[in-house]
DNA sequence: GCTTGCTATGCAACGAAGTGCATAGCAGGA
DNA sequence: TCCTGCTATGCACTTCGTTGCATAGCAAGC
């Protein structure tokens, strides 16, 4: 259960309401966490119940209140124990691997389009991770003081756009792969 | 829900038991879709129940009879609608970019175990991929005529190896991340 | 005035998945 | 004989995630 994890993380970068956070999910770490608004509210009230986020009512004009919230006390040490833990298996769910074995009882020319999808989803993908690391992240060896939040937002970052390129290659491979057995063959 | 999809291509490879399928989740298919036994015997009674497999009491001798299953008529024709549908987000759940983004609130030094750890996993595992490679895809260009079956088995796992070096690289870019915030810096 | 659309929060129900536990046959060794 | 360990199957409980729905404030346009 890292999503608790994965929120605190969020709002140490910086406080916000479920909306926000729901918003961020969908962004930068939804790159590599996801979430729905109403998975998130829902920690949020557990964990607000168990002392470690901090609540703030917010009046805003010109739409809704909202509650702000930060991490407390508790919530760090929970989350500096959660860091000490060892994890494992990065228990994968490849839905396109899954497909691509089926098609061999298929035809397997009919994932043509389905692999180009993915590809075309995994090519814009990386477009914007670029973007964003040349926004957020110019002149790669900066002088001064070690920041580590920018240096680790900066690698988890790197591993997304490695990531994509690495799919992005592969999907060329598959469709080649499938190419060969189109009709005519 | 593709676990269901998953056990199909499994049953149309080799028809097995729910032991042997639970075997196999945690080696070849396990590598991009993970699954318990728990999980797999309810999966095959309910596509029992659906008529999408068929069983046989296999009796054996020195050990206790298992059920084999094998897909039918109404099973291949799911897989099939399922093959034509798209598919679309991989919702990704990356535990280790979370702690390594939570790290900046906490020790970042402390996590190069754990990040070490994972290394020696992927490392592992690729090289587990590439004798399974050398095995069963020896002589890459046959000669022979176009076996679906093979061919996409091969591109899937060719997947696995690319997504293993790639961790591998980024991984090694986190150490050297990690090691700059070492004591004495 | 009405509708659309964005911000903002939440509940209820269901299905998927993970954890723990139970049973049973049989082999082999202490 | 008892214990360990592998094959083989399964239930019960709980947690997690998804889907559908509901409410409400306010702005902007028709």
């Amino acid at each position: 259960m890292a999503l608790d994890h994965a929120i605190l993380v969020s709002l140490l970068e910086k406080p916000g309401s479920g909306y926000e956070l729901a918003r961020r999910f969908e962004r930068s770490i939804g790159y590599f966490w996801t979430a729905s608004h109403q998975q998130i509210y829902r920690v949020l009230k557990r964990m607000e119940g168990d002392g470690w986020i901090d609540v703030r009512d917010v009046p805003q004009q010109g739409r809704p209140d909202k509650k702000e919230y930060s991490v407390a006390a508790a919530g760090r040490d929970a989350l500096s124990a959660w860091l000490g833990e060892p994890i494992e298996p990065e228990s994968v769910r490849h839905d396109l691997a899954v497909k691509i074995r089926g098609a061999a009882f298929d035809d397997p020319a009919a994932l043509i389009g389905e692999v180009q999808r993915h590809r075309q989803a995994h090519t814009d993908r990386l477009a914007h991770y670029l973007a964003g690391e040349a926004r957020d992240f110019p002149g790669h060896a900066t002088a001064g003081p070690l920041d580590a939040e920018r240096e680790l937002q900066h690698v988890v970052l790197r591993g997304g756009i490695a990531y994509e390129r690495m799919m992005i290659a592969w999907l060329e491979d598959v469709l080649a792969t499938l190419g060969r057995f189109q009709a005519g063959h």
